[in-house]
DNA sequence: CAGAGGAATTTTATCGATATACTCGGCGCT
DNA sequence: AGCGCCGAGTATATCGATAAAATTCCTCTG
């Protein structure tokens, strides 16, 4: 690979004038960057970006490390890439396959060190593991879970957002709610915020709320949420609407509710979260909460640059706005 | 950030016994390893990658570069991902938006260097521009368009799968199928390669096309597909099929079908490309061809090791073999 | 007991680029 | 003429880790 020192020997000056040219740093004199150019373009010089950012201590580049590349990370990813982008600095995706013990890899100094910041998408990370992680680098946390305080954190208004949409499945008729992939338990975080939104829109209401209506769905798939749709129906339990945790487990739903024969939305209005890009055709339009991707992106993003500028100020604790989208999986979509 | 001088200096060693002991190269004494690892734990050391890299000359990461993150690129990338990871390297995502300006600048000398290998995505680079780039790094093309012939390439069997779509929807009884955007000219390869096997089926069947049933769809969105077919059944074209270039844009024509009163398969059949996760739920289930992200991941990641490996051979142009996926929007899978 | 052999550890050189300090010739000003 | 200053370019040190060569200190052998 030519390098710098081989630039500096065909042109006939210093390595240091070769650096000066390509960073256009100190002034040289005209006819000597003509020649260090001219060196340079004959031999196909680039700039070794490794020892650059050894020497600089930056590296020009934040990652994004999520869960996974599908869905809705996909989508947040490229919201956010632009934003990082327009910020003169490169965005690379990293996954941790939901795994704890890859998360904390990520987050462990060394892979940290490559980067300028970092945006942590976590998942599998509990308060314990994370309160051990000690570095000056810029992160920002986006994600469901509760985090220790001295990060930078920005999160969604989930209970809102379920509330929502429970509220409007009750105000045009709905009775009984399946809270379809929600949870009671402390290690699904975002489940369980969803879940008390939607109970609290059965109290705003003035209706009781029935625990046998939150099923669970193990891993948050399509196809985990249509068989537990298609069992849920096969127990002949009764429902005339159900608010499923995320625009994927809806979908799921929605094919199981669809396969019975159940007409949506005049049997059964179904509601979705994450607003996907898929769910505003998928018939008969699925309504969902707005995840408001460009706004935790945004947060996000400013949150970080702040800390990579240096004005960093004491961590945050954003908790985006959400709104509903009403479409014709619901009685008011009509 | 703490480096192994600090760490040599708290144990009282030098900095090469450091990296040994880190290392397992060089046998080290029982008692010094345990000074060593104590002084580790003590500051909290982590190696800086930036440095390690540049004196190894290598990174152990690989880059797949994509158009977006979103849809089929986030699926294909989750199968890519625990391949290499079985390799003992990384995967990280970088993202052109399809413009052949940013997929040049990954090619670029010098951000390849910062890889062991890339797989990239081409969508906007044309053979001319490719012809261009000179690197001995390993670097698989993934995609549709055609390529130089010294780079490794993958691509899926487009014309044969759009064959099999199309061939699927005639022999059950469609006679006027919509090639929904695909296209003519060489700047869509993929599109006009799968026209191409839309209308060897036809051929095939003894049945002659209709030119005017060929449909271009903007940027392959499901909004610009939905407005698209929304235009075809306000002109009253006459269609009992849809064969839609992709599964996004399959979407995107079911929704404005069923806006339109018109019923799946019934009316019209429906097959797409890609056999996108989503694909099965959306009622009544989309019939596609399947993309075989992982046929594709394993070849691309196999030709890619080979060359990481050094044992490189003539470069190889891989088509991997796609087969249909009949659901309910075809009438063969009620 | 001298010298070979070997394990443990240190010294030195290097990866490639760049910040900093320094040299050198020329020019203006008094 | 002499001083200082300036622009142009160069020499040196450094970023942090590691491969390779050199050193130290034992132990074992004839």
């Amino acid at each position: 690979m030519v390098k710098m020192a081989d630039v500096a020997r065909e042109a006939g000056v210093s390595v240091m004038t070769v650096s000066n040219v390509l960073n256009e740093r100190i002034p040289v004199g005209e006819p000597t960057r003509a020649r260090v150019m001219a060196a340079v373009e004959a031999l196909g010089y680039e700039v070794n970006l490794t020892a650059r950012n050894l020497r600089a201590g930056r590296t020009d580049t934040v990652a994004l490390v999520v869960p996974s590349f599908h869905d809705y990370f996909g989508e947040l990813a490229d919201e956010v890439a632009p934003l990082i982008e327009a910020g003169g600095r490169h965005l690379v995706l990293e996954r941790t396959s939901a795994n704890a013990e890859q998360e904390m890899e990520a987050l462990s100094v060394a892979r940290l060190q490559i980067y300028d910041g970092v945006l942590l998408s976590i998942a599998g990370l509990d308060l314990e593991l994370l309160g051990r992680v000690r570095t000056t680098k810029p992160i920002v946390l986006l994600g469901e879970r509760d985090v220790p305080d001295h990060f930078n954190h920005v999160r969604l208004a989930n209970e809102s957002g379920a509330r929502l949409a429970t509220a409007h499945m009750i105000e045009h008729g709905a009775r009984r709610i399946l809270a379809l992939g929600c949870a009671f338990d402390a290690a699904h975080v975002m489940a369980t915020d969803r879940r008390v939104g939607w109970e609290r829109a059965h109290h705003a209401a003035g209706l009781e709320v029935d625990p046998a209506l939150v099923v669970p769905v193990g891993d948050y798939t399509s196809l985990s949420a249509y068989e537990t749709m298609r069992e849920v129906i096969a127990r002949g339990t009764a429902f005339d609407g159900v608010f499923a945790v995320t625009d994927i487990v809806a979908l799921g739903a929605l094919s199981a509710l669809v396969e019975s024969g159940l007409r949506v939305p005049v049997d059964v209005q179904l509601a979705g979260f994450d607003n996907l890009d898929m769910s505003r055709f998928i018939p008969p339009g699925i309504t969902s909460v707005d995840a408001n991707h460009k706004g935790v992106a945004e947060a996000a993003v400013g949150l970080l640059q702040r800390q990579m500028e240096g004005r960093a100020g004491p961590a945050e604790h954003l908790v985006e706005p959400v709104r509903l989208v009403v479409r014709g999986s619901t009685r008011g979509g009509a």
